[in-house]
DNA sequence: TTACTTGCAAAACTTTTGCGCCACG
DNA sequence: CGTGGCGCAAAAGTTTTGCAAGTAA
């Protein structure tokens, strides 16, 4: 049985992963750990901040990049410019459909798409390791859902 | 039954979107049409360049912005810090496969999943604009296939 | 003609890094 | 204690933009 800990759990992982534990870096796991949207580094940063105060931004560039290393988390391109981050997940996996009027993310799941894709890479000779998934679309006009103001996405910073 | 002409399939595209045709535009077109790979801006420009010298990179990046605006072109990110580019296709879509170990891009074609996706776009309201799937994986050593020096991917620069 | 496009160089941004100090293990 | 991490500020790298001049339609 494993032991109830009071660490988030991307700082599990990180341990799991012999990763030494410092105040920043657990700071940022449980930000990342408690996130269910999609963060930019600036928005980690804005967050991490907000509860200890001595993190730079140059360490959460650090942290999401030795993360993503790690197989921790999975680096996204919405479309903003910036890179944006989730942690992996294992079994059950997501994707997402971007709104190109507004940029605006919404998360689907496809329970045979794993599979499909972990067949088309071993048909290819390789051993799945990630995927990317991105679906752009425009809401369509239909039924009695009245248009909100659709303001086209401007290139620079997209929203959650 | 459409005249024959002498411009390139991008350029074509261009007219059909109202563009205005300037020789700057007709270069990058080509470049565009004949590729087939994904070359980043920086590629594009040295291709358009030889053809042509009178072209400036801002000339390359105003014109796959404007491309990639009006659906012509599509926007990738294979994880080297620059965007690359190829067109849009219509019909026959294609993925990409990138190995993690070099970068290596390898197409692969799945004739199903565009299907899927729009079923997935149309459930949840949208209309099906684009997609990017991006399929990560490690070469397996296995079949006769002697290592080819596997050397790790930087993560700036990565190769076609 | 006239609005749009280009080249050039500067600016704007995101991300990485060198260095001296600090802290986890 | 020593190796590795941190903050700071500078650097690096990509993409955008202001402006004056040129060009397609």
């Amino acid at each position: 049985m494993k032991s109830q800990s009071t660490e988030s759990r991307i700082a599990q992982l990180c341990i799991e992963h012999g990763l030494k534990m410092t105040g920043q870096r657990r700071v940022i796991a449980r930000v990342l750990s408690d996130a269910d949207d999609h963060p930019d580094v600036e928005e980690l940063y804005r967050r991490a901040s907000a509860l200890d105060s001595r993190i730079s931004v140059a360490t959460v560039y650090r942290t999401v990049r030795l993360l993503e290393e790690k197989g921790i988390l999975e680096r996204r391109d919405f479309g903003g410019g910036r890179a944006r981050y989730e942690a992996t997940e294992h079994g059950r996996h997501h994707y997402h459909l971007i709104d190109v009027d507004n940029g605006k993310v919404i998360e689907f799941e496809d329970p045979e798409h794993e599979e499909l894709m972990r067949r088309v890479a071993e048909r290819l000779g390789f051993d799945f390791v990630s995927m990317r998934l991105e679906l752009f679309g425009k809401k369509r006009p239909q039924t009695a859902q009245a248009g909100k103001a659709p303001q086209a996405a401007k290139r620079k910073g997209a929203a959650s």
